[in-house]
DNA sequence: GTCTATAAGATGATAGAC
DNA sequence: GTCTATCATCTTATAGAC
């Protein structure tokens, strides 16, 4: 449909995840897109506007990825494994955090309708992750100690933390080792 | 000896550990500690001092407290706990973020000087895990797969990940039940 | 839809009085 | 050391021309 709004939500989401929600400027993602400021406006009134739309669409893509997910992987293993590589993509693509994982640090200075987005996505991921360790360990493909919603939280916990550790070091193979170290606990 | 400094650093410190460091002034801090805005330049001349100084302290003060365990813990279990009580301390007081998780979120917007410290405080970190977990594989104490560096990291990535999850949920206990379930994995 | 012009406020920072 | 006054700049946002 509208391919000015789609540049937009591109440009912020790429500075949203290299810099914060709080550290880019209508002026910042303008430059990016080749035209001026102001323009953005008449898209997203308010850079709030802008911050809700983002946050839904990203849970929509993500949310798109996980049932790919789910039609192609053959076993749970493989099916954790894609949903790592999504982290590592989102890493890969210019050094940038989880969008909804640099949004939850900047919590406290977001407008309530984000701050339900955020907490959405998290929920939407460890919904997603404990029915896939629920499933393996139905099938015995897992073993892990716990019930899969707790187990859930540790793992998405675990690669936001990744994340931010590979981000640190400099290093896009810190977050593979930590993911797979992760992972890997869960065949024992 | 300087108690203003003092003041400035501990009310910089709680804000950026709350908002990020993008996202208070000089000004927030003055009102904070009663006095003016500009006043704060003849303690910290640019942001960047301040930036700097805050993560200096910050690294010290936990290096203090990872000592102060180290004389006090009986057990690498119990090391290993009150490593993690570090954490769960700084979210319990006023939903606080750990300054340098909070920073690597942040980390492209940040000076270099900045950057550095950042990183020492990850590398601080996991040395002192790294040490932990050596210890406790020696004494048959704990047993983990791979070497304990690796088991560092996914350990640290878990804490600060854990805290994004807290904040995010708003329940102080989902950083206890992460905390605790990936420290109950290494006494299999 | 995008532009220019502009407002109104915040920000990091400096100068100079006390 | 802290103050007031002030600066240049940036930020979100609006109004109105094209």
């Amino acid at each position: 449909m509208d391919e000015t709004r789609a540049q937009i939500l591109d440009a912020a989401e790429q500075l949203a995840q290299q810099r914060g929600f709080n550290a880019f400027s209508y002026r910042d993602i303008a430059e990016q897109i080749g035209i001026r400021g102001p323009s953005i406006h008449y898209h997203f009134p308010s850079k709030d506007d802008l911050g809700v739309a983002l946050v839904e669409r990203y849970r929509e893509q993500f949310a798109q990825a996980c049932t790919h997910i789910d039609r192609k992987a053959r076993t749970v293993s493989d099916r954790l494994r894609r949903f790592a590589a999504l982290f590592r993509a989102t890493l890969e693509r210019g050094n940038r955090m989880c969008l909804c994982g640099m949004l939850a640090a900047e919590l406290s200075t977001l407008s309530e309708p984000i701050q339900l987005g955020v907490q959405g996505f998290w929920s939407d991921c460890e919904r997603w992750l404990a029915g896939a360790l629920e499933d393996g360990r139905e099938t015995g493909e897992l073993s892990f100690r716990g019930d899969s919603a707790r187990r859930a939280a540790v793992v998405l916990a675990g690669l936001e933390g990744a994340m931010l550790a590979a981000r640190v070091a400099d290093d896009p193979g810190k977050f593979e080792r930590i993911a797979r170290t992760l992972l890997d606990e869960l065949t024992a």
